[in-house]
DNA sequence: CGTATCGTTGAAATATATCAATCGCAGTGG
DNA sequence: CCACTGCGATTGATATATTTCAACGATACG
């Protein structure tokens, strides 16, 4: 892990955050422009930890480039990634003491590392960015609500799909997805396995839904169909 | 459903927010204080809406007695639990401008209302009551993500021995196990069917796990055993 | 006491997991 | 430039947990 200082970069453009959820009731670019210039620029290698399950919650990050995924792992090592955070997302923003989950990099990647002692003391006197740092939270549970309803409801097809269609629905018009995480990553996200999540993506090509070139790059060909697919 | 006032009630007691959950970074003990004699106590019927998902989400709600559950559901009717909130619980709190999922009372019950925009007012000027209400979406959030690890890897029989666990962690000490819920309701909760629920039950009363006595009153006789099916 | 609703149990179907082999690409070294 | 190697992805065959379909039982209610 290196690091340098990036006094130009604004870890708290929240703007960004989650592109592809509503916009929530504050609006938080008022605080952004309180935070220009704060913190330092990181970079992490592939698979590299940025914080673990259980370890203070000292420091809020943002994703300058590449992939993190936070997740969990139960004691035989099975693993659920509660969330996938690409370039703009913040992560590791915690109202306790403790993070609830584990951070890594999924390739090498540049991260903007901020303290929180920093934030807090300032919302404390900002309910602006109070607010800010509760809208951030908020966005963080209402997309684990829409996982929830993804693993607990709906078929390999379905969660493959909706996969694919959020992705798709962070670059709005670009039917080209380039998929950051294996499919080791991918299948413990939706609850699956890779043989699963394989066998889903070759037969969303052979249906007309998809196009693949190369198990990285996801061309939507009919945005219609996978949306009917979404359920 | 019945409204009256109830001027001694205080809706924002928050320490029995969540009581299965580790202590939050904030202390929001001192910021309830504010709150006494807030709110109007109604009555809700069994399957009775409390609010739907899409919703205004003007109120906040804490539950008196009873249970609740919240949801969202998919067009063909496929339905999944996010929670359910019993005596103490508060529920509806939202950053944003409108609820992302129902409640629905499951028995009949008792519940307090409080307007959203008087708290928020108050937590303008009240950096300690911001963090209160940061603090609950936080544990929310927390809960959520545990319930991920669940829907996602867990074998049937472990969800039902978490969800168990989860519901005798609530009355520490305490065995006994009241389920407000239908079996259907456990079921879309774990994202199970109710006849995989029902033969779980069974199958752990038959190892010794738990005693039935009748289907709504769970006697944990061993909790190591049903700890180590936690997984 | 009859009726409706919910829960339990059984048998069969199926979606997904598991096990195992092959493929394909990227990097490496001859 | 081309074989070699290694790891991730794909494909196939089989196993299995859970669902589905169906019948029955229990409990609550009027």
């Amino acid at each position: 892990m290196t690091v340098q200082h990036a006094r130009s970069a604004n870890i708290y453009d929240l703007r960004q955050a989650s592109p592809t959820l509503p916009p929530a009731g504050v609006r938080p670019d008022d605080a952004c422009d309180l935070f220009q210039g704060l913190g330092a620029r990181m970079s992490f290698d592939r698979d590299e930890e940025i914080f673990g399950e259980g370890e203070p919650a000292d420091f809020v990050y943002r994703v300058i480039s590449g992939a993190v995924r936070t997740y969990r792992v139960l004691n035989d090592g099975r693993r659920q990634i509660g969330d996938f955070h690409l370039a703009g997302d913040l992560f590791g923003l915690e109202a306790g003491r403790e993070h609830m989950l584990s951070a890594e990099a999924i390739g090498r990647c540049d991260i903007l590392v901020c303290r929180r002692s920093t934030l807090f003391g300032l919302a404390a006197r900002s309910p602006d960015l109070g607010q800010a740092l509760w809208a951030q939270t908020a966005r963080e549970l209402e997309r684990a609500q829409a996982h929830l309803m993804l693993l607990g409801r709906k078929s390999a097809c379905e969660r493959v799909a909706t996969f694919l269609g959020a992705l798709a629905g962070r670059q709005p018009g670009n039917r080209e997805i380039t998929l950051h995480m294996s499919r080791q990553d991918i299948a413990d996200y939706l609850g699956l396995t890779i043989e699963t999540v394989s066998r889903t993506f070759t037969q969303l090509q052979a249906d007309g839904v998809i196009a693949l070139n190369g198990c990285r790059h996801v061309r939507i060909v009919s945005i219609g169909a996978l949306e009917r697919l979404t359920e």
